[in-house]
DNA sequence: TACATTACTGACCGCCCAGTCAGTACCCCG
DNA sequence: CGGGGTACTGACTGGGCGGTCAGTAATGTA
């Protein structure tokens, strides 16, 4: 997907080319990766569009604004992955154990690893210049992932699998490891190699960790006490 | 126009004021707040002077580059943190699981419900422009920090209190759900009023969920549940 | 080959902002 | 009360960057 870009970047004696189709596509990849790596506000419009191979005024025929550039960034780079991954899940048959260790490791295959991760930092460092984004951002990502996450503990409570804890709170325990897996990658990890991590045994771990703590005590079936209670 | 209106030490008097000692104080608050709500490249140096209630002069006579004061904010907002919470910490005497509890509660209290917090979403949004500050923040905040966790769950395990977990990803486990919230309270939390979180319900379910999840079997010396995690 | 179409270029414009410095006014000391 | 030291100011500048547009060259057509 970048080769074009590197290519016509490190060739010197590129041909002016014209690829109309390409160019949107190329210009999205080269603004998530700077977006992330040096900020908004901090990175030049000309650079994005020399990263993508073309000039400053090409960029310009394609997005009509640097901010409207990295609204488009943020939507394409979200809608694909969210209804696709909500359906994969609805789709598996097993232990509510099962599916939540399952769910955590699809996401970071299939965002963690991802050029797709990005798009978490630039959120998080860029939504308060953008309020509108961030109502966006809600609707389309966080409510929907955590009403699923939700539905998989609600359901391991109900079966008798887990003991009853409060839902939201275990949401928030099983998402904050990979967030801040993603968080360390794009910012203290691109850095410094000594702060590398290795994200496959850290969510191993915490599956681990967190399925030990929902698990009922083994004995009667409906659980012991209300202690999530809260309120 | 109003520049003085908006001074935090809030005299609304227009004489000019003559006040060196404080200057400096508070034109790192103001430059806190300002990094921490529209990063570093997109906040202007006139406004973090007019905020502090001075012009843009008086900040360039205090420090002499805009970066130079995004590091002086850093550090001089770090180094009083850590030693003396490592400290609080290795005064606390009792079993490893209140321990544990304890540090979350206390780090959530001297520092996640204070500015200080916005240090880490600006270390986190800015890092990668400023590879010094990274290993400045290596060495004097995460490792310490990493090592003093590392070292109660460690105790828990040699002392059977603890199952023999990996501890490194224990670690993690009990890190990443601070930072989760932090990072929301600048981030989306503040930004639209329905995704403010309860961040000590959180933490209080976050150490419900670890403790159940580290405790050993209880077969051989431990008491009975220590689940008492109230306030 | 000649022409029409249009994707692409890059020099240019005007605003914005980090950083400066000659001047101002506060405060203290006599 | 006057005068000197200095904390503070704000107009100014120089460079940089978002955004434009007249021009250029690649491609399609005949």
């Amino acid at each position: 997907m970048t080769q074009r870009a590197l290519s016509s970047a490190a060739n010197p004696a590129a041909t002016r080319q014209r690829r109309k189709e390409a160019r949107p596509q190329e210009l999205l990849d080269a603004a998530l990766d700077l977006f992330v790596e040096k900020g908004f506000a901090a990175t030049r419009s000309e650079e994005v569009a020399s990263r993508a191979g073309v000039s400053k005024g090409t960029l310009y025929l394609y997005y009509p604004s640097k901010e409207e550039l990295l609204k488009e960034v943020i939507r394409h780079n979200v809608v694909n992955q969210i209804a696709e991954g909500i359906e994969i899940v609805r789709a598996f048959e097993g232990s509510s154990a099962e599916l939540l260790a399952y769910v955590l490791r699809l996401w970071w295959e299939r965002v963690g690893e991802t050029r797709a991760s990005g798009i978490l930092k630039l959120m998080m460092s860029e939504v308060r210049n953008f309020p509108e984004i961030a109502q966006f951002w809600i609707d389309e990502v966080t409510s929907p992932a955590d009403r699923m996450i939700a539905e998989i503990v609600q359901r391991g409570i109900d079966s008798g699998e887990f003991r009853p804890v409060h839902v939201g709170d275990v949401v928030h325990a099983l998402i904050s490891p990979l967030l801040f897996l993603v968080m360390n990658k794009h910012s203290l990890g691109a850095c410094v190699a000594s702060e590398k991590l290795d994200p496959r045994a850290i969510i191993e771990a915490q599956i681990d960790l967190v399925l030990n703590g929902l698990h009922a005590p083994a004995r009667a079936k409906p659980a012991p006490k209300a202690k999530g209670a809260r309120r």
